[in-house]
DNA sequence: TCTTTGATTGAGACCGGTCTCACAAATAAG
DNA sequence: CTTATTTGTGAGACCGGTCTCAATCAAAGA
């Protein structure tokens, strides 16, 4: 006597028809709430469906319809509180305007993004909020307009890719606050990175992935150019054993007998790593170490020396991302954007003269 | 001469068809992997398929199969370092088992949360975490059991719902560390949470919503009055004025002439805040002030002093309720489960005798 | 050589919605 | 009172897959 036997007992606008005594169309009229029905059935459609307590299946809609209403977002890593931040306001934004969002992380490797992309695009997901891990491969973005599926870059930029961005001014933030070191009288700085070494070519020139950090490499190097430091004494240190983490990297620099001075984190996880070597090792902040770090993580006040931080609008990006998408999906057709959003350098107290 | 007009240009498996001169049947079994087909066709299918970038539809395919390969994950707040860390275990395992994760957040209250749970079901997930924010409104997570969707609870639990959960041994670590305190001397000893204050019922108890926090408030004054404390000396502070904030509860309980020389934080943003207050207002830590948090954040050893914390195996619990709910999802029948993961005292310098 | 068997393939229904179109009833205009 | 409109309803195609079932064909057994 089941009706369903495979598939889940849910109740199919066919049920609350034959149950309300109208046709298939008149029923999905009324609870699809599209096309004109009378008052009489409206109500007894309404009734049925209560009473058999109809839900309509979103799958089958986004099928006809085509929309999924639903957006994929691909960060690095959902643990790090820069994302978590961002991917909060992108999915307050997005249900705001009634989609949902599937979350997926690429743990920065290129290959984990591509197949989360392509997953998520078969999914049908109506658009896509991805920070790409390399700004060289990008094969798995370029036909993505084809498929009918929008994109944002979020604060990582692909100039070639011709897509909607949103970045902070990591550059001019990077030299800004490197100055700030510079004119402190700091001569031996260090920017330090969880980025991992990629080969450089033949050049030697460095070649980084991430977009953002690359940006801020090159703010810093250009800041302790113009302010007259030697190349050996602007250490750019990356992650250089992957496997073991950067924290020996970190360890490496702490070590050698000509340590920095002062040290630029790219990001709060890093600035946590240096703090907590430094305290190992004794080594006193702020008058022997100097630091500045990206993201306003929340803990950066609470720390003896409170740390310096250039606190990046994540929220803000977030919001302008998902917002600009929710655009792109609606049908706006304008030239792709590149939202340019600037941060702001919170003094505290880890940035003195060196001994 | 376009061909699809409001739909996506995607090809269909009806394309490839053509394009290889077989039936839809037989390109649908090569493409689909289902069914058998001669080596021949089978070629020549998939070459026909990647000349036209064919990419299969997974709606259509959950459509047909009752299947959507998604699971919905319903927490507090994402920016919450807890759940961020919570929700990466879980989209790990869900991947590694070929699903995608549907991502909400509750802000703990409890309509975002049953509206949550309503578009998610009707997204057609196969399955649900849930870390529901009040075990006393539970009419949205009865009837999910009819619907094909499984559910298992996450942190939280509501005995009366039988279903999987997991949960960390919140009142006996409670009890264990308020014991801690006691020994040290602590007689005046306070619980912080950001729970929102509820009226409490006819008999004046206390009926937390969340069943973690619920449970950790009763080891805390079990233990209290086993060690004779006072019940005016065992203060329960909750978030008294959610729109401001707990900041201001915080003050008010900090800034009263006997205010508490041992503090037990349920989480580590309250900790934080704690810790911020206490030094606003130059409370020596530890010696006027001892304090323990729940969770071990990532920045509690890098304070001065660093803070003895309540270490909950957060990434294993995720990885349980993951894998316990894709279990479920292919069809294990076994009794509903309560899982009890043990939490770990992380002895730090933020326990000391009261002066 | 004729039937049996097994391997492939094609036709078409189905999932649960949306949407077009034709038709009938009710109302307005001439 | 007839004709033109409007309004509400039903029949059925469609979205892009899966899946059942019958048909075809070649190899194998009688």
């Amino acid at each position: 006597m089941e009706k369903k036997n495979l598939h889940s007992s849910s109740v199919t606008v066919a049920d609350v028809a034959r149950h309300a005594n109208v046709s298939k169309s008149t029923a999905a009229r009324v609870l699809g709430g599209y096309g004109v029905t009378s008052e009489k059935v409206r109500e007894r459609v309404q009734a049925s469906a209560k009473a058999l307590k109809y839900r309509p299946n979103e799958l089958a809609r986004s099928m006809t319809t085509g929309k999924s209403k639903t957006i994929g977002v691909v960060v690095g890593d959902i643990e790090n509180s820069f994302f978590g931040i961002a991917v909060r306001s992108i999915t307050d934004v997005a249900n705001a305007h009634g989609f949902n969002v599937i979350l997926a992380n690429s743990d920065e490797n290129f290959d984990v993004e591509r197949e989360a992309v392509n997953v998520l695009v078969g999914k049908q997901v109506d658009g896509l909020i991805v920070t790409p891990a390399s700004r060289y491969e990008i094969g798995h973005l370029e036909n993505l307009k084809s498929e009918n599926c929008k994109v944002v870059l979020f604060d990582r930029e692909i100039p070639s890719l011709d897509m909607d961005t949103v970045v902070s001014d990591d550059q001019e933030a990077a030299a800004a606050v490197t100055k700030q070191l510079l004119d402190a009288g700091h001569c031996r700085l260090a920017f330090v990175t969880a980025t991992e070494e990629k080969d450089s070519d033949a050049d030697g020139a460095l070649h980084i992935p991430t977009s953002s950090v690359g940006r801020r490499i090159e703010g810093f190097l250009t800041a302790c150019n113009e302010g007259g430091i030697a190349r050996e004494d602007s250490l750019i240190v990356l992650n250089s054993d992957p496997k073991a983490g950067l924290g020996v990297s970190i360890s490496k620099m702490l070590d050698q007998p000509n340590r920095p001075t002062a040290i630029l984190a790219s990001d709060s996880h890093v600035a946590l790593e240096i703090f907590k070597q430094a305290q190992e090792r004794n080594i006193e902040m702020p008058s022997q170490l100097s630091l500045i770090a990206f993201h306003n993580a929340d803990w950066t006040e609470v720390t003896r020396p409170a740390i310096t931080v250039v606190d990046q609008p994540v929220a803000q990006m977030g919001r302008w991302s998902a917002e600009q998408l929710i655009k792109r999906i609606e049908g706006c057709t304008e030239p792709a954007l590149r939202h340019v959003m600037k941060m702001k350098v919170i003094n505290r107290q880890s940035v003195v003269p060196p001994a």
